[in-house]
DNA sequence: CTGAAAGCGCTTACAG
DNA sequence: CTGAAAGCGCTTACAG
């Protein structure tokens, strides 16, 4: 049986109440007691109960990270800067996984049931608007990532913005027929994207061609993954009159969809989505969205509302930025962004 | 504030230990309690707190990942299988993210005293013998994953193996100078990778020359990134005589090592490690580790020693397996494993 | 099948 | 600066 509070104080000579203080950096313990205290501490190897000073306090030093997929390019950046705004601010990180196969309000309302966190980051986690209410009802502080609904806090990108962006590119260098390389349109940055391209094609008086929006066969992990995009690349470079560029949904996406233009021995310039760190070196042009930023901001975000739970809600919107690499040059022509 | 237990009891007019039981799942409530603690519970959006029941009961169903870094392909991969092994069981998940600028020791030591989870993955996490073996002492259960120590259960894959088939395959082909493409020395995998490369060598009646073993410059991450590999392989090509082959220590070293071919207009065989999900589209050869299955066993192998604690300790090791694509193949020649 | 009661290991006013 | 005591919200023998 590991040493508690009791065999602490006994063998230190004080009250468990001191030691207690001790280990909560109290201000009001003596010098020496502090002292002995640790000095005890350390030889019996013990530090306070997580669980025990988490009922206690009422409080628990846990930010909870909620997702729809763990191996995913997108989410690991995003909770790379979530930890490191975590462990910045010393608190501890937990990660529940929702499944695809049960309700996913269910999930989300059960976890918020039992209480394991004080704070949660959503990410990636698409509801009905009353379903977002509903959750509001839990009162626990709760930050949006990559979605927006105006009762919590939000950072997100306009996906509709980036879309635009990357078709407006071709549009203005003259190509009418662009496709876009797209994912299961359950997914929301999906829908708006699908907006960001009608958008431009309106703005260039291109009409809407809905066989033009491809997507392959494989929809694990909503068609974001490296085979969905060769297959859909697969499928857009046998279409005649073949389309003269293609806009995809994603970085992993486009890194498919490099391949199959490989082997099929035939080549469109193409945009990806997210700069991920590979898209530099594959040469990728791409929509770059912070995600790193994301992760660090909504953190601090979610953290600041558990410490002050009346403070205004905010949306953050990040605008999304193209960036150009060699992936938009044809036969070595010299890309010109007009 | 949020309903307890009590208060459930109380609507229901049962007492606290049949609320108790109707959550836990016992046989010995009769389905009127049941129903009425249940629709109660409901309606009050009541569900055990798990603080509470973690403290009451010793157990929280928790377990915890303990990693050096969380942003990595090798990790995000891993953390896939158990996720999958964890949710197929119903354990939560919590990750510690040890930090590179404070004392290792210390930290891992921390987070067993907290006693925050009922058991602890360790992955990529390496220690000196003797301070394995002080972490033995907390009797908790441990598994590790990428490393070993006959104190505690393990799944790890053979380096040194992987490491001699990847450079034998060189070898065999005729290749004499074969550059390894390295990162920081103090990971454990690495020792393990260059004591392969030297054997591979020696069977060849090669000799060892340490210039053939290049890192780059940017070590964050102990240098398993795509910029390392870059770095790393600009080094190599302006070597004279330049290396006629590599071997890298991971595949997304190997992308960047890619990128530096091309732009420097020179190129020759890579061979990876790791077999990611892209390097299949990058047409990368390389050395798989079933990372996910790997994840996946480590999981269950420590929910078993946490049910029964007096199990024998198991050592298990996969092989790694050479897989070659195109990034073994030069100027078009077909590529002929002898 | 059910309830009263002790206990899990802490924190934190309160009184001194 | 320190300690006695109540309380955090549950689980679980024990007795019935």
């Amino acid at each position: 049986m590991p040493a508690t509070i009791y065999d602490i104080a006994k063998k230190a000579g004080v009250s468990i109440a001191t030691v207690s203080r001790v280990f909560n950096n109290s201000a009001n313990v003596s010098d020496k007691a502090k002292k002995k205290v640790l000095a005890v501490a350390d030889e019996m190897g013990y530090h306070p109960q997580a669980f025990a000073q988490g009922l206690a306090s009422r409080k628990n030093n846990t930010v909870m990270v909620v997702v729809p997929v763990i191996s995913n390019y997108f989410f690991m950046e995003v909770l790379s800067g979530i930890q490191d705004k975590l462990s910045e601010l010393n608190y501890e990180l937990s990660i529940f996984n929702i499944s695809p196969n049960k309700d996913v309000q269910e999930q989300v309302e059960h976890v918020l049931k039992r209480r394991w966190a004080e704070g949660y980051l959503f990410i990636s986690i698409h509801l009905e608007e009353e379903n977002w209410k509903k959750l509001q009802k839990y009162k626990v502080p709760i930050t949006l990532v990559d979605e927006h609904y105006q009762g919590f806090d939000s950072v997100s990108v306009d996906n509709a913005q980036g879309a635009y962006r990357a078709a407006k590119y071709f549009f203005k260098k003259g190509y009418k027929r662009v496709a876009m390389l797209s994912a299961l349109e359950t997914s929301k940055p999906i829908r708006d994207r699908l907006i960001g391209y009608k958008k431009a094609l309106e703005e260039f008086d291109l009409p809407y061609d809905s066989q033009l929006v491809v997507t392959g066969d494989s929809m694990n992990r909503d068609g974001f993954t490296e085979r969905a995009g060769y297959e859909a690349m697969m499928k857009i470079l046998s279409m005649e009159p073949m389309p003269e560029a293609c806009f995809c949904a994603s970085d992993i996406q486009a890194v498919g969809a490099l391949k199959a233009m490989e082997d099929a021995g035939k080549k469109i310039p193409i945009i990806g989505y997210d700069d991920i760190e590979l898209a530099e070196y594959m040469g990728l042009s791409t929509i770059r969205q912070p995600m790193r930023d994301m992760g660090f901001f909504a953190t601090q975000n979610l953290i600041d509302r558990m410490n002050n739970k009346d403070k205004a809600i905010s949306q953050t919107i990040y605008s999304p930025e193209l960036t150009i690499r060699t992936s938009t040059k044809v036969n070595g022509k010299a890309d010109i962004l007009s």
